[in-house]
DNA sequence: CTGAAAGCGCTTACAG
DNA sequence: CTGAAAGCGCTTACAG
């Protein structure tokens, strides 16, 4: 279409060309007031913008922001892309972003505060317009920090009391899970319950715990196991569950489908078959969930939307309009994992 | 430790309070030539850099790119993030790219040729100093025409002839499957091949039929499944190829590992038992291979290191030296999925 | 060793 | 309706 590269053509190049002063080529391309006082002679505007267009003239952005003082550019920052949960979430943003004529940075911290820190740092000195946190801490001083360095931010994936976040609802949802468990007749249950320090794990086992007691049921401390969000962390987690001889629960929800899946390989390993000696239960029903070789029951978080109302509340932000945060409904999808009466054996 | 918004003191600022003039404060900074020349007074330079840290001066990237015309910016475009595969590359990507003090874009085609094109046409009006493409087509003409318009760029992951590219060796790794599966006593192979369009899917089938025919096996074209890389295209493929009775393959090599879970899932809604019914091989050892259920066999391609790799050839040539494609080694990682020896059946 | 000037490409009051 | 000027924050020859 340009057939150029971007910036080999000018806004001065344009109006030399068409015996124009540069300030009126960029008030006509770029103008706000379009309406308002009728910028320009709509026969010189038409002139202008069919050259712009015939020369595939693309403003600096640079220039542009230094002029202005924005970059229309949004900073988000996530523990790790290599978790499809994170990386769903951010291709909602990308979306959303793209369509608000934004574009996004991404950097991961791995969940290391100190990482954090320093790529929130690169991002602000990048001059990003505002920030989106995926990897918010419980313990987050970060954040007081931020916002006392007036940074624009929301969060997202992860809720702080105090700040605006995009998230699900995960404390619904782990009653969801709860109450499907309890339902199937499950009454020794143990929980993956991942990080201690993201509200995605405290939510959910704490929704998850509070409901099954709300039933009748108990779950002993000693049934909460704390891990990593990945497969390996379900799996060292569920081994340990499974040794315990005392107790030997016959369900299992981990806070993750990644952390389900290692529990599914433990199970394994323990001679036990998912589905009818355990029922495993995870979260988030990834694009995995249901293709596992034993279909894995998972509560669906809607991650698109999850990222994209992250844009929203963002934006909203930068509009100095007033933000609220949205806790979006999860759904639970019960498959072969779970789907067996425990009470009829 | 800066306690204060990066871009609220400029080098005119610094000047100032120190009485200096703001371009000795540049040299001082930024200056490249910090040996030649004796730049500045050693005393003044360290009482310049005192200053800078003690206020938390941070350069505006905007203000310096208009001025040296580069912005220290890597696009970076691949068809998915949500695809592990890609997220890990990416993670290499962003690692190198830090530690050479680069910032990258990412956006996502979706394979799709004009998002494809439209993005790039973004990351290039935002002055991207180079590309890395993770998505090229083998027919791909948007490579021809970047070549024309002189943007530097280089390939990852998946490579095409004449342009720079970072992969992993994809005929070798084919090749290792075949000569595994053979091993193992399967004569009778089906193929999950992935997208034509994919330099990494063609290679990787190619590969495997060229050993197994050269190992005097038979590998009829309609073995060959060509799917999406995803759990449901491998689903389907395999589906497709198990309700085929005039031929049974007793084992199915997947491209890619999504695929390969697809596969084992529609495995078991034919009654097969993986492992033992039937063998399944998949392709980059992702972190979830090794804790499925039945884990499953891979070819580990080093996906961190290709991203990495990628990095540097693009700055190489955007320092102008001379680049030669990369080709990394696989390792085939043998597991239950096809641990079972045919013959002996 | 340091200063002064010009300019990167844009935008935005201010005139006329 | 359009032009001219100033300036965003930096860098880079050029003087001295």
């Amino acid at each position: 279409m340009t057939g150029i590269r971007p910036g080999s053509v000018t806004l001065k190049d344009l109006a030399a060309e068409l015996g124009l002063h540069p300030s009126t080529v960029s008030r006509i391309l770029h103008g706000k007031a379009e309406t308002a006082r009728g910028a320009a002679a709509p026969v010189t505007a038409q002139r202008v913008r069919d050259l712009a267009k015939k020369v595939g003239y693309s403003p600096d952005p640079q220039a542009t922001s230094l002029r202005t003082r924005r970059t229309h550019l949004l900073g988000v920052i996530v523990p790790r892309l290599s978790d499809l949960v994170l990386a769903v979430m951010y291709e909602g943003i990308d979306e959303a972003a793209d369509d608000a004529n934004y574009s996004t940075f991404v950097m991961t911290s791995r969940d290391d505060t100190s990482i954090q820190r320093r790529k929130m740092e690169i991002m602000l000195s990048r001059r990003v317009d505002g920030l989106i946190i995926g990897d918010a801490h419980l313990d987050g001083n970060i954040l007081d920090e931020l916002t006392e360095r007036k940074v624009p931010f929301v969060l997202m994936n992860r809720a702080i009391a105090g700040f605006a976040s995009a998230t699900c609802d995960d404390t619904l949802g782990g009653a969801l899970v709860a109450q499907h468990l309890w339902d199937q007749g499950h009454r020794d249950v143990s929980i993956i319950a991942g990080e201690p320090y993201a509200s995605t794990a405290v939510d959910r086992t704490q929704g998850f715990v509070s409901r099954f007691r709300t039933l009748g049921g108990t779950i002993p401390e000693s049934a909460i196991v704390w891990s990593r969000f990945d497969t390996t962390g379900g799996h060292t987690a569920a081994d340990s569950i499974l040794r315990d001889t005392h107790r030997r629960p016959s369900a299992i929800f981990a806070v993750n489908d990644f952390a389900a899946i290692g529990a599914m390989g433990a199970a394994n390993s323990h001679g036990l078959h998912v589905g009818s000696d355990l029922a495993i239960v995870g979260f988030n029903d990834t694009s995995l969930a249901a293709q596992l070789p034993i279909a894995l029951s998972s509560v669906r978080s809607p991650m698109l939307d999850i990222g994209r109302v992250a844009v929203k509340l963002l934006l909203d932000v930068l509009n100095e309009d007033a933000v609220e945060s949205v806790k979006l409904l999860p759904v639970l999808c019960v498959r072969d994992s779970s789907d067996f009466t425990w009470a009829a054996r």
